[in-house]
DNA sequence: ACACCTAATAACTATGGGTTATCAATTGGA
DNA sequence: TCCAATTGATAACCCATAGTTATTAGGTGT
């Protein structure tokens, strides 16, 4: 009756909430299923909540255990992330921020941000995940990330965005490929090529966008690869493969037999914004948002 | 040693981090002081992390105790609200019921039931798609759809069935069709006409029951098209392309130069149900039932 | 009818949270 | 300077309860 919920409730339920199914998941656990059992009961008693329907044979969440289980999650995780910053409190640092990025943020904005950091606040740990958009989006509303620096229109309720990087976007040819830059006048002069883009669900807006610059051109190009890293698409355009729409800072950092022409005169813009949850009580985050708005201006 | 953070500690932590001083804080939570200290300590022991600065007549935070202090604060008021949900869940108040149907049934039905379910029940959401009869049916067997609106005479096992809403049938005709209502006595005199229907695999009862209709004054209609839109039968109508027999509910919503005649003393009638799983268990779907048989009575 | 799963129940064990009694250290008056 | 008062920490004990083993009851598949 007068029992209390307590973490250790919440271990034992995420386990069975991931196995759904009691024996195993007291394995995992390290205990006794009978003992397993009873605890889930009495949490359920303590909440006055059925979590779990249990016909033998199988075990599932009812919708209630399904939105505890994720609330639990987010509870456990901020609980870690908290730990590890009172470690960093009584060694003298600041805290730590968890960092998500596209490849192309590499180039620029955050060898610049980590410079600015450890400069103005030394105490400041970083810990950088290169992740896609989708990825990223989702893992600052579980606060696994901090911060990301992605290519998206918008994001879900919560989070906040802020542009801190627009580029153009350059057209990527093979070193030998027959048209000089001066011959250049639109995308148009191209229509016939194979095209080789960054993949749609990998960056949406990446892709939308070169769809747009196309169409601009009147033209819809021919997809003939799609991939994930700068790297592999210049490789591709380099054995006359296709050829590729990037944002130009991209072209940055590689050793390849491709060139590449800016198109300046196309108003579609590249660009890279960092994305934060509005809630985040992370101190060291805000050092850092701030740094990033007030150095783009 | 193998000792576990629970959120015994963190009440503990809090009262005493308030209090800044043991016994009293000992006092407020019921247990005696010398427990408290020892949980206090063995709290520092887990977190490897001094919180308290005491000295013989006065007690402190130290800086990472002021930062856990302000996250446990968070953590256990987010663990109040979530506690406080997931009652909500469970009465059934929150959550998701997906929502197959006709688009006959947007007429009258749907849109009162979720005028009724915003009042009610304002924090359960709907996920409403459009689907022939056969596509619900299989969707909520399979869990896809907590319940749909359909015109079926029977389902198979498993499911429940309810009518809801039972309309007569009306003829459409073309605007300047040479044929006053008041002139009409029954659908033999459109034993001639061409017959615009909804396609019998989208619809079987609703094609069964306009046959049934032309059988009972001694016709079979030559059928000349078939669709699964009202919006597109009433253009063909309009064009001179054939008369319908529909639902009379559905003529409301369209502007069409086509004219209606009830049905009125015709014994059949287009019955439009609801049906459901019978072992579905979300909460929020028996909310939504149980409006819906009430208010149709 | 069978073996073989499952989770729940029952009865027991022992860890450790909470207890009382006490101590050591500090403070403040007389 | 000594004594009373008050602080949090220690020590030794107790018992509530988390976790144990053994078993049962209910399903499923062959």
């Amino acid at each position: 009756m007068g029992y209390q919920l307590e973490l250790r409730h919440f271990n034992y339920f995420l386990a069975v909430a991931e196995e759904l199914h009691f024996r195993r998941a007291a394995e995992k656990l390290f205990i006794s299923q009978p003992g397993l059992s009873r605890q889930i009961k009495q949490m359920e008693e303590i909440l006055e909540v059925k979590l779990f329907v249990r016909t033998k044979k199988k075990v599932s969440l009812t919708a209630a255990g399904e939105y505890l289980k994720s609330e639990i999650e987010f509870i456990l995780n901020h609980l870690e992330v908290t730990k590890k910053q009172l470690r960093h409190i009584r060694d003298g640092n600041f805290g730590e921020v968890r960092i998500g990025f596209l490849g192309s943020a590499m180039q620029e904005v955050i060898p610049n941000l980590l410079i600015e950091l450890k400069e103005r606040f030394p105490g400041i740990q970083t810990n950088l995940e290169e992740l896609s958009n989708n990825a990223q989006v989702n893992a600052i509303l579980k606060d696994k990330l901090d911060m990301g620096f992605v290519r998206v229109a918008r994001v879900p309720q919560g989070l906040n965005l802020q542009p801190v990087y627009t580029d153009t976007f350059s057209v990527v040819l093979p070193e030998l490929y027959p048209l000089l830059t001066r011959e250049f006048t639109d995308v148009g002069q191209l229509a016939a090529e194979n095209f080789i883009l960054f993949a749609q669900d990998y960056s949406p807006l990446y892709f939308d966008t070169v769809m747009s610059i196309c169409e601009d051109a009147g033209f819809t190009p021919k997809v003939s690869h799609k991939s994930v890293h700068a790297q592999t698409i210049f490789k591709l355009v380099e054995n006359n493969l296709g050829i590729a729409i990037i944002p130009t800072s991209l072209q940055y950092g590689f050793q390849m037999k491709v060139k590449f022409i800016e198109l300046k005169n196309n108003p579609q813009r590249a660009v890279l914004s960092v994305c934060w949850k509005e809630d985040n009580r992370n101190p060291a985050l805000r050092h850092c948002i701030n740094l990033l708005l007030n150095q783009s201006l």
